[in-house]
DNA sequence: AATGAATGAGTTTTCATTCAT
DNA sequence: TATGAATGAAAACTCATTCAT
């Protein structure tokens, strides 16, 4: 019976990830739940079996891939690095997610205001974005971060350049290899921590040069 | 006769801010014709008459709405302010479709991978960060932003900041009046060029002492 | 006032003919009306001031060839030739509208059966076939044609290879040049007169030595 | 599994036997999609599981009979029968159809010119045209037919007698009967090979007088 | 579990016809 | 007369969902 229920699981396994290459592919709403059935080499009316509708894929989809993601970003919210470590942590966990399921990630990153109901899923983006703000108040109050700037805009420009580059990537705009994502993780909180500014890159050595 | 073309230039207008509207607040997938229709006052064969099909509107209202931003983007772009001048002129130029246009700009935003192919219109999204990038690697060469940095990828973090804020004001996740925007403009501007750190905000006068 | 009624009466006219030219050349049922107007080189609206629909445009072109058709077919019969003169005249008077309008022929061959309603048109079928027959009835009591031949029977067979020959036109399948129209002339009373055998050819000369 | 694929093979065919129905009746543009499914007593969504359009349930309609029309019509053409007496036997192939399958017939004469591109269709009617040329050239080739005439006018004017006798039927202004088919097939070809003419009637005794 | 035939509501699009100008 | 904008009925086609097997 356990093994009943695993074989099941796998097939579900099989008929979600299916979802999420043509999702990624055509978008949720060109897609057809016989393409999806095709992917995954099934009938198209055994889908039913495992989902109520198609909307119910995207949601299931989308459910997973964001408890996980919201799960390791409150792991890195509360780790004990420093203010700049952490938001590095952050950009780490969602270029991590994207090398590891570009699908779902494209998937994600594409129709998170269209399934269903946007109101809900704005709740849920406010999420990622509400833990980036936490980082840099902490930032601010340990006297790291400037405290002229808003921490609730300053974490929409963090989380939006993190989404500007997934994007970047999903649409192949941009190389989105290893190496890329590396560097990426460094570019992004070089930029929002010390700023383009030839200033700010001397502050950091500045600062070094005092330690030293 | 030039009253007559008028009239229908008139009635088009209606048509498209319309679809605007209704595409706007339902989605394009989910409107339907008789939805634009009904929005504009007429009827849904009459939108035929000006558009060839549903699609041609959605192209007509992106091709509209992004042409004149480009446009603006440009003349920021060959202006002779200074670097953080143009880059503040170039999130000022989008913020203000915004506060003119919300509703087109919302559809725009959020249709922009639909509104046919994608991949013509990557090339159309790589031009706004083109300019970005060329008015950073002018920041660069002028030796006011530090070199160590990827001028493609920093406009790419500047891009998805500015779109990052517009999307908040889409969803109304983020206020969306005057003085927001205001405030808005000069934050995205001050975190890029100076970044987050308590010492980038002292950049200038570092140098300064550092010139002292 | 009767320059202005023949004004109107040529305007009538070419409208007429562009919808000849335009049923002719993509059936009736895939013509538009604007087509119409188009090849007319007025606008559609106007088409409605002359006739009540398109249909009535069909109707009207059928009429004025059918009747004028029929009215030669009618002399013809009427006429103090021999039976086998009378046959090719037949012939000849159908040929001839193929050759001064083959558009108008075209449309009437073609639509027939479909211009409307197929019961009225069946009546109008059986005219030309009438005569047909009953020349060939006079020949039968003549003496001339054999009478163990239903008369109806054969007229159809003969109008077949009219209207056989004039689809072939139609279709381009077959040379409508003046000279293979005067072959066919020729050729479709020899066969139905005196048949494909090889003794039916010398029944003429036979005849011919006999009267010398 | 076999059984599946039979009954979906009989469903196929009952869908493609009301459509024969409908288009008899109706005509193809005049008949509905829906008039197809309901004279089929399946919905209308089932119809484009087996056909991709209308366009292609005539398509299929007119492809099966043809293809097995033209079969049995080059069977005859290669039979070993006198001239004659082969064409009888394309007259008989082509009215055997009529009475087997009337509607289907119906369907094929009366939209042979739209059942899609023209130009295609045409070149499969010189097909049975084809049959009929070669079959008169041979009669010319041993002498039992007369050599002055064409015989390609000689095949079409074969063809539309038979083509107007089943029009005849088609459109009720004919007796279809099993004994008027029969006396149609003697009549056609008595009416070609032996032509009108009192003498010719008599074309086998004269030959006879003549060599006596 | 699995299949795929069957359903039918829903959508876009067409186009003959009307009508204000 | 003439125009072409405006109408809306009608039709083809799509596709998520159901259900018999």
């Amino acid at each position: 019976m356990a093994e009943r229920s695993t074989a099941a699981e796998e097939k579900r396994r099989v008929i979600l990830d299916a979802a999420a290459r043509v999702f990624a592919r055509k978008g949720f709403h060109t897609s057809r739940v016989g393409d999806i059935a095709e992917e995954a080499g099934v009938a198209h009316g055994l889908l039913y079996h495992y989902f109520a509708s198609k909307d119910e894929v995207l949601e299931t989809i989308f459910r997973e891939h964001w408890s996980s993601l919201l799960e390791r970003i409150h792991a890195v919210e509360s780790s004990s690095g420093s203010v700049e470590e952490r938001l590095r942590g952050i950009a780490s966990v969602m270029f991590e997610g994207w090398r590891r399921e570009p699908d779902v990630v494209r998937v994600v990153v594409r129709e998170i205001t269209r399934s269903s109901e946007v109101e809900e899923r704005v709740g849920e983006l406010v999420k990622p974005i509400g833990a980036i703000r936490r980082i840099i108040e902490r930032g601010q109050e340990e006297g790291v971060f400037r405290r002229d700037l808003d921490a609730d805009m300053s974490a929409i420009v963090f989380y939006g350049a993190i989404d500007e580059l997934i994007t970047g990537w999903v649409l192949g705009r941009l190389p989105g290899d290893d190496d890329a994502v590396a560097a990426a993780e460094h570019h992004i909180v070089a930029v929002v921590t010390s700023g383009l500014a030839a200033g700010g890159q001397r502050g950091k050595a500045l600062r070094a040069d005092v330690s030293a």
